[in-house]
DNA sequence: TGCGTCATGTCAGCAGTCTGACATAGCCTC
DNA sequence: GAGGCTATGTCAGACTGCTGACATGACGCA
């Protein structure tokens, strides 16, 4: 068994950077969305609520890599709070479709916009070029797990 | 205020495609490591330890970005298994300095080399040269964000 | 019509992590 | 030496997310 079979030094491992990058994220998107009432799983709940209104459950769920029971909390929570609406009964199947009230869409909105700053501020060593070609690469390590 | 203040098209958002890969990765690691008994949280802690013998409780909670707390039950739990040893009591100061046992090396060992071929997996659509990029482009958001 | 399969929503129980708190040990300053 | 500050280990409680399970509704097929 050689060296190069096992991870190897950790800071040359792209994975360990990746969740460094990651964890850094969350923690400064949760920093700015807990003052405004939310969690990071809430404002995502509501930016996907946002650009593909009448997501179900289930649909939001995978959208957010949670559970469906994990996300079933966080719509309650957004409803209790009258930031979102979903109808007593499902028209068809068993889905019950999900839309933001104005209340819902005001808080998407804020909070939309104080995570795009820390976004920015996260990846501002790197050039807008460098950005894409991150996202694009990232985008095809993604696909290839869905693929796998 | 525009549209180009907001987050935008998800997967057009760096940070949304980032957590796609991230989740990616923990979801595949948990899938090799679990038949073998391990957590992701305890194959880092021994990663860590097979790298840095010594390394105290805090220390390796900051390294794998999680609470001591936290860390304290999954040394704990590697403890009773035989995985690594800490001493009573310490030598200077309060840290105790940790480390692996034989048979924490052969675990750590082996989960090594399966979790590098996850790695290997999932990052496969890039090449040798744009994942050293994609490394070093990662490396230099995350020293950004200890800085600012 | 009846059965099997699948997707969805929901309930209960459990594991993992975090927050808050406290005691201890070392360092620095006065 | 006394006091304040920091870092570490640890305990207790709360919270979040997950796994397992169940009922319901739609669809396909014999």
């Amino acid at each position: 068994m050689t060296q190069e079979e096992t991870v190897g030094d950790l800071d040359q491992s792209v994975g360990y950077v990746l969740k460094q990058v990651q964890a850094s994220l969350h923690s400064a998107m949760d920093e700015v969305l807990r003052p405004m009432g939310l969690t990071v799983a809430q404002y995502a709940c509501l930016e996907l609520l946002g650009q593909h209104p009448g997501l179900s459950n289930s649909e939001l769920a995978r959208r957010a890599w949670v559970t469906r029971q994990s996300m079933n909390l966080v719509l309650r929570r957004l409803q209790e709070r009258g930031m979102l609406t979903r109808p007593d009964r499902a028209a068809h199947g068993r889905a019950l479709p999900t839309e933001l009230t104005r209340a819902g869409q005001s808080a998407r909105r804020e909070a939309s916009v104080a995570v795009r700053a820390v976004e920015q501020q996260l990846f501002s060593p790197l050039s807008q070029a460098q950005q894409r070609r991150l996202r694009e690469d990232l985008a095809a390590c993604a696909a290839a797990a869905i693929a796998g």
